[in-house]
DNA sequence: ACACTCGTGGCAACCGGTTCCCAGACCGGA
DNA sequence: TCCGGTCTGGGAACCGGTTGCCACGAGTGT
């Protein structure tokens, strides 16, 4: 027993401990283990039986400041507990594991502090790439910390990848995966608008959060493409929860607001807002019409199946870490913009008195009859 | 430049460049970092600069094997698309950063050899615990295989936890939180069977999972405890997808199994039986009572709104970390059991021509009605 | 003016691995 | 028998940090 070595009962043993137990010296320990490096077959099974009875098993983090590790990849999302967070964490992680990475992992709340300590963690882990996830509040600073902590990653040999997250500033070495929020929103608004819905009240987001406002833009563009200006009265803040759809729709309703159809920026808002409504004794679509956003797996069970945008969200956590992996030093900063189509379910009805063109479009289980936008 | 060191463009920068650049001795700077020991305010403020410009951060691998690093903390689940998943696993994420540890996560998708494999790896990694979330197929290899890896942990002072999974045998060191599958499936089975129903469908899991296998057993000893012998042909295997609870619904009804009511072994599943339910042309409650598990979020978003078991999913992801990181070495093995509760809403009614005890047992929002088990 | 602290910072060992380089053993051939 | 090549395996430097120990210089009391 030399300095702190240890049978075999107790803490962690070393790749000295395996050595001496074994008679060799820690190097031909390494190199059998390793598998490259010739070594006699008397001494390897020696080792190995060192090993097995040591039950040793080689220190990573040591391994890894040789040189030699499994790489590590990092991603930060608001609330693994929501559905879409959770398909696009999802992606990631598969991904991830295949390409023989491992995953640490990080939920904010929303709190920028929070994710800006964590991105920092993330640096000094050496991750190969941090992911972030999500919809954010784009304000002039969020943007100047970001480009910084981008070059601070780059320069490090990481790679900072935004994943359902509006670019920065071209030039900033960061890789973007989006999906269309504005195009989805169009869509699924104009498909409202030409089933003769004029009033449409909107179930946003929090006004600053990106996501939030690509849905509202589509929104308005699909109005403003026919030429009509929506009531302001008919946009509604909140946040992407059940209980936030829940809660405006019945305030809607108790200050008596005049709305045909309902278009929530969520699944998840659209099935409180559903709630609220029958709760309300008002028949979906026959009352009023009703759309979601996300295409959540659970969409589909809802009473009525809820019309909604269809976003490839595991595709997006997928393609996320295959780019930022994937690519070499010095390519040009990747920027790819995922399709979304609208899934026709039914939840939309045309307004009475109105001209209905196509009223029995209806898709009952996978196949989008939507456009692609 | 000395040996390879970088003025501040390429590549990460050790905290031998900062001294270089800060014309102090390493150790200077990894006392002015640490923030204790005493260092004069000039070679203070000249490292600061130095750490500044180089946009420095301490490497947390070479942290880590030096004894003073961030402490890590794995968890391995299924799916982590699946609500309850997602909500212990967000349980966990809270509590393990609440506590300062970082978290390594890995979806198995039901591959034990996969499962196997990460945790050889977190083992190498040197987590402070391993967290196995969600039930798994109890198998004696199985029970085998575990031990070994819980000696593996112990030995190297780390710890194996089980969250919503069966105990090992006992000596074994490792942490369990589990829940009560069985008495929650009891008491959500005792509510139909109260309500005159005879027949209920059962719509389980894989039969070697033991979340299935607990809530089939408390369906079948609340039928027992009545002196029924429930007909196994009400007995459907399957697995926890809301694709499934749909399949299995749309083949009883075309095989004209009888039932007036359906026990679904999850909310996901039910909310695919119900869709089929209504897609058949029957009314829930009126034609056919259904029930679910778990208590996700959106079960008070199906039409009718879902009478199900409460189970405190995040609540047992946060006492899964809180418990394993905050045990003393020699502590006796924890092994903590949650209550459930069955939340009564709307999806159930007694059977036509049945005495009807309280049928206006209602809960709307939060407070829950049923007993606690 | 001298000795004794105290403040400050460098040297070197150590954490647990990997790997370059080289030495000794053993082999066959001349 | 001697020489050269091939196998094996060890020593030591290195990865990027931390920290115990010690030396040196300045400030201070007598």
């Amino acid at each position: 027993m030399t300095r702190k070595s240890n049978g075999d009962g107790g803490g962690r043993s070393t790749i000295r401990d395996v050595a001496a137990r074994a008679g060799v010296s820690a190097s031909t320990v390494s190199r059998v283990l390793a598998g490259d490096y010739p070594v006699s077959t008397a001494t390897r099974t020696r080792v190995m039986r060192a090993v097995r009875e040591l039950d040793y098993v080689a220190d990573a983090r040591a391994k890894a400041i040789a040189g030699v590790g499994t790489p590590t990849l990092a991603f930060v999302l608001d609330d693994i507990t929501g559905p879409s967070f959770a398909h696009m964490a999802h992606g990631v992680e598969r991904e991830a594991t295949r390409l023989g990475h491992l995953c640490l992992v990080c939920s904010t709340d929303g709190d920028t502090e929070h994710e800006l300590e964590f991105i920092e963690t993330m640096r000094a882990q050496r991750a190969a790439a941090v992911i972030l996830v999500g919809g954010t509040a784009d304000t002039a600073e969020y943007r100047a910390r970001m480009s910084r902590i981008a070059d601070s990653l780059a320069s490090a040999g990481s790679r900072l990848v935004l994943c359902g997250r509006p670019p920065l500033d071209p030039g900033t070495p960061v890789t973007v995966i989006e999906y269309d929020n504005e195009s989805g929103a169009y869509a699924l608004c104009s498909h409202l608008l030409a089933r003769g819905h004029r009033r449409i009240l909107f179930l946003g987001g929090k006004p600053e959060n990106t996501t939030a406002q690509g849905r509202e833009r589509g929104y308005l563009a699909a109005h403003r493409a026919r030429g009509e200006e929506p009531d302001p009265q008919l946009l509604l803040a909140g946040d992407f929860t059940r209980d936030s759809g829940h809660r405006r729709i019945r305030q809607a309703l108790s200050q008596g607001l005049e709305f045909t159809a309902v278009m929530a920026a969520t699944d998840m808002v659209a099935a409180g807002a559903l709630t609220a409504l029958h709760e309300a004794g008002l028949s979906v679509p026959d009352d009023v019409s009703l759309v979601g956003y996300d295409d959540i797996p659970f969409a589909r069970d809802l009473h009525p199946p809820l019309t909604t945008v269809h976003v490839p969200y595991e595709e997006l956590g997928r393609l996320a870490v295959r780019t930022a992996l994937g690519r070499t030093p010095d390519a040009p900063n990747e920027h790819l913009l995922l399709g979304t189509h609208v899934v026709v379910r039914d939840s939309v009805a045309a307004v009475p008195g109105q001209l209905v063109p196509d009223a029995s479009a209806r898709v009952s289980s996978q196949a989008p009859a939507g456009g692609l936008t």
